[in-house]
RNA sequence: GGGCGCAUAGCUCAGCUGGUUAGAGCACUUCGUUUACACCGAAGGGGUCCAGGGUUCGAAUCCUUGUGCGCCCACCA
């Protein structure tokens, strides 16, 4: 029978149907591979997104290239478990819940109170996440669905419970008073790397401060100051240093102790600053220095507190005001500058200012000594494996980056006093405090009211999702725990290696002491095309599932693999997309073109054969030595992340070899069903990983089976005779093109035939095996004559190069032929005179290698011989 | 203040360990309805590879300085 496919591929007809026979199949789960046992695992946990929103288009990148790898390790052989989940999000889903109820009910969380708001998370949630399960279909990621994962589910609740507990009989999880980045809008504090530091204008009060005129930009919180300090070196300001001093306030005269400290920069402002230890994280490891007391004035609220008399109450910015004011009339301020620039701390999720506070929390002691780990800290751990490249980093400036970045990490404060969340395992009763799995027997106890940071519970996620504890009993790991972890691949966005990439290191290595993933590859961010990033408020953004719809999910992959490079940004356009769509148009035409030429029988592993089938002509042996030599460089690309090199590799062959050469050549030589047969298959394949809709398509037009779980075709290093069979072709390609030059040229009506004489030099058995080639392939010609050598054909169009010689009949435009050779000659002339530049160089001969400078002389020669007969032809027009 | 990245055709970008007349796609010009594809085909125009200096027989490629843009970290009271 004949396949016939529609005209234009159109991917709405198809694509639901086939995810669908892919999902049926039950391929996407690695225990239903027909692989031998000793196949090798290859896993990838998707990073989860956070349910807060639908996807975009960074997803549809991150998607496209797990995919791309997953689908390419799978045709391969590998037993691939690409494992789905999404994140709960702790604090910016709680945010974003908060915005929805105020708006929509006017309601605070506090009016709701703890499980009615908790309610309202769930199913927001639940909504929000099938949407993003939706969209992740149909960018036909191949996701096995059977192993689906929450950060917050029944099973990540247990090992998240286990896990903290496990820290803190190991004394790595531990309670302290300390200052901590405060949020008063989440009421919540807030890591390190949650704050955001934001360049913007303030006021820079200068005050009276007992004998010193101090510069703050904060007045308010002299209300809470306990020293003032200066630099040990500061000769201004030695005779003070030990002193206590009088301070008159607002509230009346304060003591304050002076103290030496190189924290304090001597040419900033008066180099005295005020220190308050209980607001300002400097202050405050200054006060620890020098034993200082604290005095907390500022509270959760943001508010001042009681202790700050009748500015008790007012919200710190307020407060700021009244003293000034004050401060003003008391004489206390010396000057103002209005446009003072400074970096203000802000809240990562919904900007509001972060407050210093000192307050007792949750932490992870970063630099404690564990046993299980060797008696080295989790800090120490995590620096070590990627030191020993246990762990790799793609592109490797990043390996730099992260260890970097672990070696100024601070312990790290994990409470959180929100409600979405981990409720921390820890109850209290009295001065008892217990950390368990479950709530301890007895009346009185009450639960720690606080949640754990959100990268707690996604910092297990390489094990937490492979049935992590019960897959680990007594220190052994057994079913997909032994079978996937650790993973070999971590793909994500560079800007969340401090964040999570981190993380899940030192939880795995706590955990299981070993990595959670041998090789980082990091992505770059998805820029529009004025190269800002996405945004909603900014309303540039491009919504993936609407691309997906006009161009197909194909397309959008294709757009987000190709022009990136690994952790590089790259700008996007609706354009580019486009571009991709014809691209795919274009495979599918192809395919069309070769399966209609061709009677085939739909049937299980059709004709499917290793054997390359046997070459007649030139264009056979070269169009099955190119597929050959693209299937290595495509496979060595995809080994090594290099994606869009392994694309474009892979679009170089499709459109210019064998859709521009070969199959026009098909409709000349005829009889090549075998061969387009076969390389139909194996560019299938190929292009599979990448755009898997469209191939899984064509192949379903003749086959029974998918070829989602094809083999890869092996790979073999091409014959010598590979590199003579394309310099052959490509001589028959030159004069094809020489001779559409010359038609071009001479504004040669299309359907008008041209005679054709060729001297061919030496290679007149190459071009008269291939004459119904150059006669025929978009040259009209009509007659041809080839020889070695001959006479000069005169009234003809003449083209010349090194190889061989032309002469056209039947259409030559004599000044139009006579300005294309003078425009020639002049080139020549050029090149001749940089030749022989080079080889005047006695430095150039002599240093340079020998090959070199016999190709170089070989140049010239043939520049020369070129030369000579264009300047003939000139003469004699 | 410390670190990193980028600068190549009008636009988006390739150019690995230095060696053809520096490439691709889009855009542009001319021509084309020869039945796979106009989401196409053929031919063509377009670049002192940011600037200065250095290494080398030879530099877009290596080193150095500078300029411009972007990012990360730290942070100034």
């Amino acid at each position: 029978m004949k396949v016939e496919l529609d005209k234009t591929y159109d991917p709405a007809k198809g694509e639901a149907g086939i995810y669908k026979k892919w999902e049926e199949s039950g391929y996407f789960n690695p225990d239903s591979l027909d692989l031998p046992s000793d196949a090798k695992s290859y896993t990838i946990i998707l990073p989860p997104p956070n349910i807060t929103a639908k996807l975009h288009l960074g997803h549809s990148a991150m998607l496209a290239i797990e995919d791309l790898i997953i689908r390419y390790k799978r045709l391969r052989g590998f037993r691939t478990l690409w494992l789905p989940g999404t994140d709960h999000a702790a604090i910016a889903t709680q945010n974003v819940v908060e915005k929805k109820i105020l708006k929509e009910q006017g309601k605070t969380r506090h009016d709701l109170g703890r499980e009615p708001f908790l309610k309202e998370v769930w199913s927001f949630l639940e909504k929000t996440q099938g949407e993003i399960l939706a969209q992740t279909r149909r960018m036909g990621a191949s996701l096995d669905w059977s192993r689906l994962a929450f950060t917050l589910d029944k099973q990540r609740q247990d090992a998240v419970k286990l896990m903290f507990k496990e820290m803190y009989d190991e004394g790595v999880v531990y309670r302290g008073e300390r200052m901590v980045n405060w949020c008063p809008r989440c009421h919540s504090t807030l890591a390190d790397d949650e704050v955001e530091h934001k360049e913007e204008k303030a006021k820079l009060y200068w005050i009276k401060y007992g004998p010193f005129v101090l510069a703050t930009s904060r007045p308010e919180t002299k209300l809470g100051d306990t020293a003032v300090a200066v630099h040990p070196d500061d000769k201004r300001y030695q005779k003070f240093i030990g002193q206590e001093l009088d301070i008159e306030g607002v509230l009346g005269v304060f003591q304050v102790k002076v103290v030496a400290d190189k924290a304090v920069e001597m040419d900033f402002g008066s180099g005295v600053i005020k220190v308050t230890p209980s607001h300002s994280f400097i202050d405050s490891e200054i006060a620890t220095r020098h034993n200082l007391p604290g005095k907390k004035i500022i509270n959760e609220e943001g508010e001042m507190m009681e202790n700050c008399g009748k500015y008790a109450g007012m919200k710190t910015a307020v407060a700021r005001d009244a003293i000034v004011k004050d401060m003003q009339d008391m004489g206390l301020i010396d000057h103002i500058d209005e446009d003072y620039i400074h970096n203000s701390a802000r809240c990562y999720r919904c900007d509001s200012i972060i407050e210093p506070l000192p307050s007792e929390q949750w932490f992870i002691g970063v630099d404690k000594k564990v046993g299980r780990l060797g008696g080295k800290s989790l800090k120490e751990r995590a620096i070590e494996v990627a030191w020993r490249d246990e762990i790799t980093f793609t592109p490797d400036r990043y390996k730099k980056r992260y260890i970097d970045w672990m070696e100024n990490l601070h312990d790290w404060c994990i409470s959180r006093q929100i409600w979405f969340g981990h409720q921390i395992p820890v109850w209290y009763k009295d001065k008892e405090i217990y950390c368990g799995l479950e709530a301890p027997e007895g009346d009185g106890w009450r639960q720690d009211a606080d949640t754990l940071d959100t990268w707690f519970s996604s910092g297990m996620w390489s094990f937490s999702t492979l049935g992590w504890p019960d897959n680990y009993v007594n220190g052994k790991k057994i079913g997909d725990l032994a079978k996937f972890h650790p993973t070999q691949v971590l793909e994500t966005g560079y800007e969340i290696i401090t964040l999570w990439v981190s993380r899940m290191i030192m939880m795995s290595l706590f955990a299981l002491d070993e990595v959670p993933f041998s090789q980082v590859y990091l992505h770059g961010m998805v820029l529009d095309k004025n190269g800002k990033k996405m945004s909603k408020s900014k309303g540039n953004g491009i919504d993936p599932l609407e691309m997906i719809e006009k161009f197909g999910a194909d397309a959008v992959r294709l757009s987000l693999l190709m022009g990136f490079t690994p952790g590089n940004d790259a700008k996007f356009s609706e354009e580019k997309i486009e571009t991709k769509r014809n691209f795919v148009n274009k495979l599918w035409n192809i395919s069309r073109f070769i399966l209609a030429t061709i009677e085939v029988e739909k049937k299980e592993n059709n004709t499917i054969t290793e054997e390359m089938p046997g070459a007649k002509t030139l264009a056979d042996q070269w169009i099955l030595s190119s597929l050959q030599s693209t299937i290595e460089v495509v496979s060595k690309n995809l080994d090594e992340f290099n994606f869009s090199v392994a694309a474009d590799a892979l679009d170089d062959f499709t459109w210019n070899k064998l859709a521009d050469w070969y199959l026009e050549i098909a409709k000349i030589e005829k009889n090549k069903e075998e061969i387009l047969m076969f390389v139909l298959r194996k560019l299938l394949i190929i292009w599979h990983p990448f755009t898997p809709f469209v191939t899984e398509r064509v192949w379903e037009s003749f086959n029974s089976n998918l070829l989602m779980v094809e083999k890869w075709p092996e790979l073999r290093e091409n014959s010598d005779k590979a590199s003579l069979i394309n310099q052959e072709f490509q001589f028959i390609q030159e004069i094809v093109i020489a001779i559409r030059n010359a038609r071009s040229n001479n504004k040669i009506e299309p359907t008008k035939k041209l005679q054709a004489v060729i001297y061919a030099h030496d290679s007149e058995k190459l071009l008269i095996d291939n004459q119904e080639i150059i006669k025929n392939i978009k040259t009209g010609i009509d007659s041809l004559e080839i020889k070695n050598a001959g006479e000069k054909v005169d009234e003809a169009i003449y083209i010349v190069s090194g190889k061989f010689e032309i002469y056209l009949l039947g259409g030559i435009d004599s000044e139009q032929e006579k300005s294309r050779l003078v425009k020639e000659h002049a080139n020549l002339e050029k090149l001749i005179n940089l030749q022989i530049a080079k080889l005047a160089n006695e430095e150039f001969v002599g240093r340079a290698p020998a090959n070199i400078v016999q190709a170089e002389k070989d140049k010239l020669e043939n520049y020369q011989k070129e030369f000579v007969k264009i300047k003939q032809a000139i003469i004699e027009l």
